[in-house]
DNA sequence: GTCTATAGCCTGATAGAC
DNA sequence: GTCTATCAGGCTATAGAC
């Protein structure tokens, strides 16, 4: 047996192997550092193995980097926006999906990860592009079918749902969206994400409702 | 004399002295490639003189890169969202507020300046409060100082008008911002820019109209 | 597979001639 | 002030012992 080792908190990772708990590592550091100034030294270092070791496990600084944001845009893909039961009520239906999206948009995870995202687009448009796909595509895709259905339904009148989703969803990041990823604010209270979700949601009901009159 | 020159596009800018040859060089590259990744040597490259000349200059890299930052925030002081004269309809002066606004934010420039600081923020806290207090925070003000006359005349119903401007704001924003900011797409096009604009901005109108009957 | 040690390069910053 | 030449240190990546 070896003399030192470091300890995971969880037991149950060691089982994973070394390529977890590198993966692991190089995740908080690139996403809180970004990619140039995380080195490999500090990755072996947090994983608790030698930088020969890393370099048993991913051939260059870029492929390890590029496994770690493959592991973060599947773990992206097993969230739902949509509760299961929406209700009738287009408000109240519009409410919670707005609840849910700014708890995952604010979600300091997320945050450092659009921010990790950002400052390597240029240098990996590929990456821009997945994230993309992976995150506010299939955010708008979903909330564009429950503003179809609440059209189909008569509730709303959305004739045009794509659209509308991105109103709604733009409506509802503001400026609090912003602080947060510049990091003026540390956190969102989950009072001001309630105040702001139903300020969004009523607004955007009330820009669907009168469409009647025109015409 | 010195044998070789470079050639500023510009003679003017070789009155000004080599301080802003060297921060014009720095602004290209720090905003292109950011902090990091662009050395020293690239930017007395492409200033067209030696490194030392450079550190005569500015004292360090971090020194260089501030300098630049201020003056970018200097010259966003400059522009004025509210066109001079807004008219009476609140949906064409809302419509002329939104082209502006994103003209100015889907410029090239902006958009290199937004991936920077947010790349930065970790690191430099107070970029990013700068850069939000000379930016976004600046834009709010306007927007919601011409939404306040808009309810005060009667003509649109805006009890709250900072809120008002952030979601107005908000919906401006959408998918055509990220994917701008991504790089995803290069250009946004005058068309689309106007259509945009004025979904939003009918939106907006649709949703504070119907509380209060027009005149 | 894992370690220690190091190669080879690039970086920010400086010394000294002119 | 401007240059050439260089330093000291950190970086990615690898060699070789075990």
């Amino acid at each position: 047996m070896g003399a030192s080792r470091q300890q995971s908190p969880q037991m149950a990772k060691e089982l994973l192997g070394k390529g977890v708990l590198i993966q692991e590592a190089a995740k908080r550091l690139f996403m809180s550092q970004g990619y140039l100034a995380t080195s490999m030294d500090a990755i072996a270092g947090a994983a608790g193995v030698s930088k020969a070791t890393l370099y048993a496990h991913f051939k260059s600084k870029q492929a390890l980097f590029e496994a770690m944001v493959q592991e973060r845009f599947r773990a992206n893909m097993g969230e739902n926006l949509l509760p299961l039961h929406l209700g009738d009520d287009p408000y109240e239906g519009l409410l919670a999906v707005a609840k849910r999206f700014l708890g995952m948009l604010l979600a300091q995870d997320a945050l450092a990860a659009v921010r990790l995202v950002l400052a390597e687009s240029t240098r990996l448009p590929e990456l821009s592009e997945a994230f993309y796909r992976s995150g506010p595509a299939r955010t708008l895709q979903m909330v564009a079918t429950y503003l179809d259905y609440l059209h189909q339904q008569g509730r709303l009148h959305v004739p045009d749902p794509a659209t509308g989703a991105d109103l709604f969803l733009g409506q509802l990041k503001g400026k609090l969206y912003l602080k947060c990823l510049l990091g003026l604010q540390n956190e969102a209270s989950s009072e001001e994400i309630e105040r702001h979700a139903a300020v969004a949601a009523a607004a955007f009901v009330a820009s669907c409702a009168p469409v009647i009159p025109k015409k």
